[in-house]
DNA sequence: CAAGATTGAGAGGTCAATCTTC
DNA sequence: GAAGATTGACCTCTCAATCTTG
């Protein structure tokens, strides 16, 4: 016979780290699951179309196609496939990249700007309840900090990965 | 014309609130991406065959479909897909219910608890070098503390969403 | 008729292969 | 030949419908 005690657990977690690890999988599990349904319900939109358009109009230029993958942390793949979802609703538009004839940029087109706006506020009001609102701006700091503390760059990087985006080409 | 400037931002994130949610969507998406691929390259299992092998880990009766499908965040329907993949390669087995003749009891088999104790040494490596390792045990204890209170029951609550699992039945 | 579990169809992602341009 | 983008084959999950038992 044979029972768990008989095969221990390697090196389990401390009850500080499984806390740490727990709590983390499961708000992100249970904002975001709910999140998805909200802006599917509300706007026809899904989570990772939303992602796309919030990360499109911070870049007036647009962005190329592997440059928004890398963004996204999907494969550039993923990103063919939701910009072509995109396209055909008339909420980005692709580009030629004048500087690259092999490339495209990704551009939100002020469709998109504007469903980007509407479903902004579904997004808010969902993470704010379900996330931020117990905590408050000192607490929420906190947070942000320990995060970054236990993995450099994922706050405090503009881009992630970090250096998936060069930085603006100088001028000719 | 139109630009970003003629949609203003509903409501906008504050840089605290905006920290804390990009933080926690990268954090968890960097950690569990690079995660899947590990464990699928190295013990030929997924992040959600994973999950299922430590949930029942620590049921040694085992635990009907819905509860499982509750306790993972996950449809009954994606929970029978996941089990009959893992029945299949004999990590866990399907039994009926005695109590109720619908329903069936998902329970880990010794090559499952095998299998689990082995991928385990990679899931906390990973976990660790790319998330708890840089935080003391304070820090991890104050983001646990921290999570709890943006959604109270998350790291608490035995099982999740609370409830999900009912209390053990009297005898009899 | 309600609840537990499963199945078919479809959405959304990955990997490998392909096409075009550098 | 390498890089950017796309497509085909496949995988996993969801929703709606179905089957069985309470």
């Amino acid at each position: 016979m044979s029972s768990p005690a008989d095969h221990p657990e390697p090196d389990p977690f401390s009850p500080a780290e499984f806390d740490a690890w727990r709590g983390l999988l499961r708000l992100h599990a249970t904002v975001t699951g709910e999140l998805q349904g909200k802006l599917a319900d509300e706007h026809a939109i899904s989570l990772a179309e939303y992602a796309v358009l919030i990360t499109l109009v911070t870049e007036p230029d647009g962005l190329r196609m592997t440059d928004l993958a890398a963004r996204r942390l999907i494969t550039p793949s993923g990103i063919s496939r939701v910009v072509d979802k995109l396209e055909r609703r008339g909420l980005v538009a692709r580009q030629e990249d004048p500087s690259d004839r092999r490339g495209f940029l990704s551009v939100l087109t002020e469709k998109g700007l504007r469903k980007l706006r509407e479903a902004q506020v579904t997004h808010h009001a969902h993470v704010r309840e379900t996330y931020l609102e117990r905590l408050t701006e000192r607490e929420q700091k906190t947070l942000a900090r320990l995060l970054e503390k236990a993995m450099p760059g994922v706050v405090s990087s503009a881009v992630w990965p970090p250096g998936a985006v060069p930085a603006p080409r100088a001028p000719g």
